[in-house]
DNA sequence: CGCAGGGTGTTATGAGATAACATAACCATA
DNA sequence: TATGGTTATGTTATCTCATAACACCCTGCG
């Protein structure tokens, strides 16, 4: 399941939560929502869980095939509908690339996403990025850019030492 | 065919070419394989025929339709074959977040694509990107950049006046 | 010639995502 | 607490996107 293990290298940056840590994540989760009136219903809850222990990105149907207690799978839509909420609070981010989704690792609310993802160890390193130089000229010749997807392809420096 | 529609605008920024512009892009692109030793075969040529004439980004199965001359689909894999030549050529590029694939509209070899895309007459303009600073840090930690996608959607000048 | 490599044709199937409709839970308010 | 709007879920079916696998062909070259 996941994506990534196409090398030998631990999929080092980020070791998927579990224990006190997810629930204390689960938990930021729940309250970013009772703020904003939205809630983070049993389905939803269950994906961002799977998201939150993963090693990395997942893909739609690794959900579909891990969201039952028991082994039993989920009906696509129930997992599709799921992260297009955890998405749209922020919770959770599509790597068009891959096809896969990522639970947010930063903080930060409203926030736009990045990632440098390892072609080798299959991990997606997220960051924040700084687009202003970018899109000024865009903005000055009238365009309003409304969401950006900026993903970069390489290698994580474990996996470019090998 | 192919995209956009979704307003009543013009897909204002390439009307797809047509006649000689369309043949003078051709031999140009006969030209650049020729120096590299590939070969532009008869579905790669049309394929990259059909992304000229078109005003916008194409999708897959909008090429397989549209690819016999006298309206006969091809298979899948005939197109997903030639996109493939086309994009290692640098000839054509896929936009991730729509699915689709335009031709490269910027003359340099070896560039890195960039797109501002209109999510309501679904242009997709082709700009280059600086990712100096972007990727600076990422590059200092021991990360090894391949490929960027930076895609912007939003609105066009045209479609936000209205 | 003969064969190696790249390209194409064809069939079949795998992977990713959504439409449509019925049912149920939530919650404001009369 | 009934009523009705809104939001979410369950379920079936289907749609879109993409590739595996294998046979055949063509082209260049020893």
């Amino acid at each position: 399941m996941g994506m990534g293990a196409e090398c030998h290298h631990e999929d080092g940056a980020h070791p998927g939560l579990s224990g006190g840590d997810l629930n204390v994540a689960l938990s930021q989760a729940e309250v970013r929502c009772a703020q904003t009136q939205e809630r983070l219903t049993a389905p939803r809850r269950r994906v961002l869980e799977l998201l939150l222990e993963a090693d990395g990105p997942l893909k739609a149907y690794d959900l579909i095939a891990a969201f039952g207690a028991h082994g039993e799978a989920a009906k696509p839509p129930t997992v599709y509908r799921a992260l297009e909420f955890l998405e749209r609070l922020g919770f959770a981010h599509r790597i068009e690339s891959l096809n896969a989704y990522v639970p947010c690792r930063i903080g930060s609310d409203g926030h736009r996403a990045a990632f440098l993802i390892c072609d080798c160890c299959g991990t997606a390193e997220e960051f924040e990025p700084d687009f202003e130089a970018q899109f000024a000229a865009a903005a000055r010749s009238g365009y309003a850019v409304r969401a950006v997807t900026l993903e970069a392809r390489g290698l994580c420096p474990a996996c470019r030492k090998a």
